[in-house]
RNA sequence: GGAAGUUUAGCUCAGCUGGGAGAGCGUCAGUCCUACAAACUGAGGGUCAUAGGUUCGAACCCUAUAACUUCCACCA
């Protein structure tokens, strides 16, 4: 093994063995429990980023945790086709070359994308392979392959039949830039600084004028009528009059409706039915006619826009500003903050606009995707985004499915060319008939969007519509890890289809993880210019290192924050884990076999195998709560401390080399096992160079556990006293300043433990002389005495010994008085649980004990 | 407008069901001891945001306040 740790050296290797051994791969096998995990599909345009690497990170942990526990564990990867995004690149890439992609005709286009996803699909799969991922890659899906194209069809065409799907003219969020709808949860708010234009509405024949207010002139173009509130005194007398919409001449009318705020704005509000979601509302109310005075490209419509047709939408509004102001007819400009709906994908302003779309009605759906995060079936992690879910799916409105983009599923529905009817067919017949009038047909254009295919996932990758075996046995999946930002668009769509196709939940948690913020705590971003790349990560500190990073210290849910301290530590840590190895090996024949005879260990070997046991219980326990960042730390711990500290340090005193080292192969083994889920490679690397493992793989062993295991309760407390007073002569040689050996005389009522634990006193203490008495018998030279319930003095000066003394003393009688108080308080004693009493009761005998001996101590001294 | 989260050592953060406050990094002091200076040994450092309350007992539970962050809704 190399003098330091180099992942650079190994890492591609251990990955490549294990995928030649099929470590990865899982198939039904009825005498094991499943565990399965869908992996969130990261879109094919995507790059590998922190967020990737944190979500993989936390799901690697899980599935290897519970494949070295015994259960059959399935990771299924795969992709998004992302449709929207997708699109959008290829459309970038074409404009490049100077073709529209309607030139190039829907099938011409969809295979210049399918050619890019050749290309670019699996960029972000081989990076996350770089991370150590254990899919079972054989099983790789793709949102838009065969078989989820065969589930969307299947489910669009059931929930049609049932009603919950119908198409209708709704306001939707239109984006101009990319030219489709996008749903509510796609468009993004931001508060912008704008302006409240106040223009004046002429009574039609004259005698005065309303007024109202809007942040969008421009849409005057489209307005249908002016309303007011029913109960406002100052227009009550206007109401079903007809005022003059400037700059087209058209009439309209003045209508009254609850919607209208008396005191915002002017009172008086412009209602444009075609290009607002209350003024919609509005419209259906009062029957108003529907202008619709933009293009889908946000230019102004022929159909109302009159002399400003073809304008761009803010070239419009610049015009009609300036026309009003000429015709006297805008009253003020006020500067005004709103909020501005921006398309996620390209921040372009979204425009609400009137459109025929597809909906999913959400209302039914809802109701058991409730219940069953209400009863518990379905556990969120941590607890509180429960609440966000919940308030989101109470509240959701109809889902609108359709995107006008060619890159996705397209929607089986048909229009009849002489009728109009609408007929949903998945039989891929050449020529659909209508099933009405049995007419030709025409296929709508329209794609579904991404998420309606993402919401099928758990199952449709796992077979279904077939009752494939793979389904039966791995589904429902276990666990879920996602970040909170889908839990509407992902987690909530899962879990409605989830009830509704398959009647069974999709998975019983849903783990959150945060998200990687940068050093100074703000959002990683693209535009930012802030992120951190993962692979430069990987590259220079390992996978493992960027694993155990982005672990400790954090608990679900919560952000990270990326700083390069963190980095260097764990990559420290496993430097150390690395030559704690180094010394392992060697010290060990290459033939070495490990043999515990439990009748030879010393009490540090029970120690040792007892923290080892402690570890076990409580990393299962963590990993299985969820709390990796704890779990991690625990192995940690043990490792460094335990092992590396501690028990290497004593075995090189031992005399019982073979007794030593096979306890120490042993602790080192369930250090790795315990180790492996969180740092796969460094531990495989090791595992692989330890005597008689060269053939044996590490993450196919079994968990390690305590029952495994030797487990010596008393003996393991007993060794905890020695080190305490090993500790405590180190301080005392440290406040002491004393370079060289000392003498140190230890009492004790446990004289066998103590002598025999001599040589770790030479060895960790640099003492020298060592006698252990039940009592303290006399002064000598420049002797230490030590006892296990006080700290060491030293004989020197008594002086200073004496005030040392003193100082100790007043501690450990504020500690009797505090104890005492405790115990003399009525309250507790009767109402303190009375195992927390005895506790008490326990620290205060201790501390009288110590208190006693100090005071003897501090006799023999005066 | 509604909701959630955060506030603990100089910094970054843990602290699971309430029982005398923890880690890493940094700081200071001391170490080349036959794995590791990417290390070892030790020390110092906190009114647990503020104010009330519940309790025998509060960093933890309740109420209010403040600051920061996030989500949802509305914004003519």
């Amino acid at each position: 093994m190399d003098k330091t740790y180099s992942p650079k050296n190994f890492e591609e290797r251990i990955y490549k063995l294990w995928e030649e051994n099929e470590c990865f791969s899982a198939t039904p096998n009825p005498s094991k429990k499943p565990y399965t995990i869908v992996i969130p599909p990261p879109n094919i345009t995507g790059q590998l980023h922190m967020g990737h690497a944190l979500n993989q990170t936390y799901q690697d942990i899980l599935i290897r945790f519970r494949r070295m526990q015994g259960y059959e564990a399935l990771w299924l990867p795969g992709t998004d086709h992302a449709s929207i995004a997708t699109e959008a690149r290829v459309v970038e890439q074409l404009k490049r070359e100077g073709v529209q992609k309607e030139e190039l005709g829907r099938e011409g286009f969809l295979s210049r994308v399918w050619d890019w996803k050749k290309e670019y699909g699996d960029r972000i799969t081989k990076q996350i392979r770089k991370l150590g991922s254990s899919c079972d890659w054989s099983r790789e899906r793709f949102t838009l392959d065969e078989g989820c194209n065969r589930a969307v069809e299947k489910v669009f065409f059931d929930l049609y039949e049932k009603g919950k799907i119908y198409r209708g003219l709704r306001i939707v969020n239109w984006c101009p830039s990319c030219k489709t709808s996008i749903s509510d949860i796609e468009s993004e708010y931001e508060d912008e600084d704008g302006f409240f234009w106040h223009i004046s509405y002429p009574l039609a024949g004259g005698g005065g004028s309303i007024e109202i207010a809007t942040t969008r002139p421009e849409t005057l173009l489209g307005d249908s009528a002016v309303a007011v509130h029913p109960d406002d005194e100052r227009y009550k007398h206007l109401v079903g009059k007809t005022v003059t919409l400037p700059l087209t001449g058209r009439e309209i009318p003045v209508i009254a409706d609850e919607y209208v705020d008396k005191d915002f704005g002017t009172g008086a509000v412009k209602i444009t039915p075609a290009h607002d979601p209350n003024d919609y509302e509005v419209g259906l109310r009062h029957d108003l006619p529907f202008h619709f005075m933009m293009n889908e490209d946000g230019t102004i419509s022929d159909e109302c826009g009159g002399k400003y047709a073809g304008l761009d939408r803010y070239e419009a509004r610049k015009a009609i500003v300036a026309d009003l102001e000429s015709e006297g007819l805008l009253v003020k400009v006020m500067p005004h903050k709103h909020s501005v709906g921006h398309c996620q994908r390209c921040n372009a302003t979204v425009e609400p606009l009137a459109s025929k779309q597809w909906f999913v009605k959400m209302k039914e759906l809802a109701t058991p995707a409730i219940d069953k995060v209400k009863d518990g079936s379905i556990k969120f992690v941590p607890e509180r985004f429960t609440h966000s879910y919940l308030n989101w799916m109470e509240n959701v409105r109809d889902w609108c499915i359709s995107r006008q983009l060619w890159w996705g599923h397209r929607i089986p529905a048909f229009y009849c060319d002489d009728c109009g009817e609408i007929t949903v067919d998945i039989s891929h017949s050449d020529a659909v008939k209508c099933r009405k009038c049995g007419g030709a047909t025409h296929q709508d254009e329209d794609t579904l969007d991404t998420w309606f295919s993402s919401a099928l996932w758990p199952f449709s990758t796992l077979g279904w519509p077939e009752e494939t075996n793979d389904f039966k046995y791995f589904y429902p999946t276990a666990t879920l890890v996602t970040a909170a930002d889908i839990i509407f668009f992902w987690v909530a769509r899962m879990i409605f289809s989830a009830l509704e196709y398959t009647g069974e939940i999709p998975f019983d948690t849903v783990m959150l993880n945060g998200i990687v913020r940068d050093e100074h705590g703000k959002k990683m971003s693209k535009s930012a210019g802030n992120g951190v790349d993962p692979l430069q990560v990987i590259d220079k500190y390992g996978a493992d290192a960027l694993r155990l990073m982005l672990l400790t210290g954090n608990s679900p849910g919560n952000d990270i924050r990326w700083r390069e301290e963190k980095i260097t530590a764990a990559r420290n840590f496993a430097n150390k884990l690395w030559n704690a190895s180094r010394y392992v090996l060697m010290n060990l024949p290459a033939d070495f076999v490990a043999e515990i005879n439990p009748d030879k260990l010393a009490v540090e070997d029970k120690w040792v195998l007892t923290k080892l046991g402690d570890t076990c219980d409580s990393v299962t326990l963590q990993l299985e709560r969820f709390e990796l960042g704890i779990a991690a730390g625990k192995v940690v711990d043990f490792v460094w401390e335990v092992l590396c500290d501690w028990y290497i340090e004593l075995t090189k005193v031992r005399e019982d080399k073979q007794t030593a080292l096979s306890v120490l192969l042993c602790a080192l083994e369930g250090g790795l096992k315990l180790l492996h889920p969180f740092m796969p490679f460094i531990t495989e690397e090791i595992y692989r160079n330890l005597p008689q493992r060269s053939d044996d793989i590490l993450m196919k062993e079994p968990w390690a556990t305590k029952n495994n295991l030797l487990y010596y309760p008393k003996e393991a407390a007993d060794f905890e006293k020695v080190a305490q007073l090993i500790k405590k002569l180190r301080t005392l040689k440290q406040e002491k300043n004393i370079a060289g050996k000392l003498s140190v005389e230890i009492e004790t009522n446990d004289v066998t433990l103590f002598v025999t634990s001599l040589p770790f006193f030479y060895q960790l203490a640099a003492t020298e002389h060592a006698t252990v008495t039940t009592a303290v018998s006399d002064k000598q030279g420049k002797t230490a005495v030590i006892t296990e319930h006080a700290t060491a003095f030293l004989l020197v000066d008594t002086a200073e010994e004496a005030a040392r003394l003193r100082k100790e003393l007043a501690i450990v009688q504020k500690d009797v008085a505090f104890l005492t108080a405790k115990l003399n308080n009525a309250g507790f004693v009767a109402k303190a649980p009375a195992a927390q009493v005895d506790k008490e009761r326990e620290k205060l005998n201790a501390a009288n004990e110590k208190l006693s001996k100090l005071l003897r101590q501090s006799e023999t001294l005066s």
